[in-house]
DNA sequence: GTATTTAATTGATATTATGTCAATGATATA
DNA sequence: TATATCATTGACATAATATCAATTAAATAC
């Protein structure tokens, strides 16, 4: 449906101009050219809109939270992770303006939040399943309680993220990925 | 002023019903019974009011950030660590119903992710110092970058809290502290 | 080619919340 | 007792939401 597609489109760049909570129905359907009533045949609500529109991130995310892990020494590992995490942070990247607008959406809209929970859901679940397939393998310390680390992990690497997203991070990509993995891997002290 | 005290009373009696965004300000004027004009007279908006309100948590939070760090050797590190992490996510458990609705209210009000955002400074302001401090002593690795390592353990940190606060966490907090505290000093992997 | 049904679009309407402000009421000071 | 100051009020203007009966357009039948 054509006039579906402009709704999106417009709303595309009227949450990119005035961010999630400033955006207005009548805004978006002024831009689409359409008639007020006309955005709510489509769409519930506001939320909803959005929910289709952040569709593309969430499914790029899935694809990285969804990447191999299957190290054989533990000098491996840790460059696969720092991969992982240049990749992550990558994706964001790469829709930095939408996810700007998807972090204030988050916080707003339980639609949005919801969705963005499930992308959190996915990356600990993956992680869980990284980290018992090292503890298998002996490479990594075994009283460590998986679904704890992994939930810490990923937080760590999404704050960041939004950190970076925002420019408040001065480090290159680089340097992030390389210093978070070697926390993640060696731990801050030295010598046991 | 009574007729402040009153509100900011009715406030948190109303925001702890209803949340952050479904409070009014004609609910919290009513159960404080006064007019309706009468709330602005004392607070720009509800953001503020719900600003004053979070300040006691507010102080509570810069309290456990300022905590000495001095540790002699790693294993004294690591328990302080842990203890510190106890700390932390112990004061938010004292305030949970209201930690609930300042994590919604982050999401939703400037004035809030502006306070909220100050605590987070002083964490990470606070985690750099004790970084350096470990390093000078040649008891952490030096090539971590602080800034950057202090970020993410906070973040870590605060989100494991935000889970626990939620009841999306099951373990118990002394278990939380003992993992995250470990991983932070001494990493996933075993064997350098 | 016209009539009829079905689908798409519309904007007026009811609702709900916000923040302002002129007017009123209460209290202290001269 | 008069007057000045301060506190309180609720009616009002504004802005956004979601709904829905009415209109317009398109597709199908005859």
């Amino acid at each position: 449906m054509q006039t579906r597609l402009n709704l999106l489109h417009a709303g595309k760049v009227i949450f990119l101009k005035e961010g999630f909570q400033k955006a207005t129905m009548t805004e978006i359907n002024k831009q689409a050219n359409t008639g007020y009533g006309t955005a709510y045949v489509y769409f519930k609500n506001k939320d909803e809109l959005f929910g289709e529109l952040m569709e593309n991130i969430v499914e790029k995310m899935y694809e990285v939270a969804s990447l191999p892990f299957e190290p054989k020494t533990s000098e491996e590992a840790f460059e696969q992770i720092k991969t992982q995490v240049r990749l992550f942070i990558q994706a964001a990247l790469d829709e930095q303006e939408m996810m700007k607008v998807l972090k204030e959406a988050i916080g707003v809209s339980e639609i949005v939040e919801g969705k963005w929970s499930q992308i959190r859901t996915r990356f600990i679940a993956g992680i869980i399943k990284d980290i018992t397939f090292v503890q298998e393998a002996g490479m990594a310390n075994k009283e460590i309680e998986a679904s704890l680390i992994a939930r810490g992990w990923y937080y760590m690497n999404e704050q960041v993220m939004w950190d970076i997203l925002l420019g408040e991070v001065a480090e290159d990509l680089n340097r992030v990925a390389e210093n978070l993995a070697l926390l993640y891997t060696r731990g801050l002290y030295v010598g046991k």
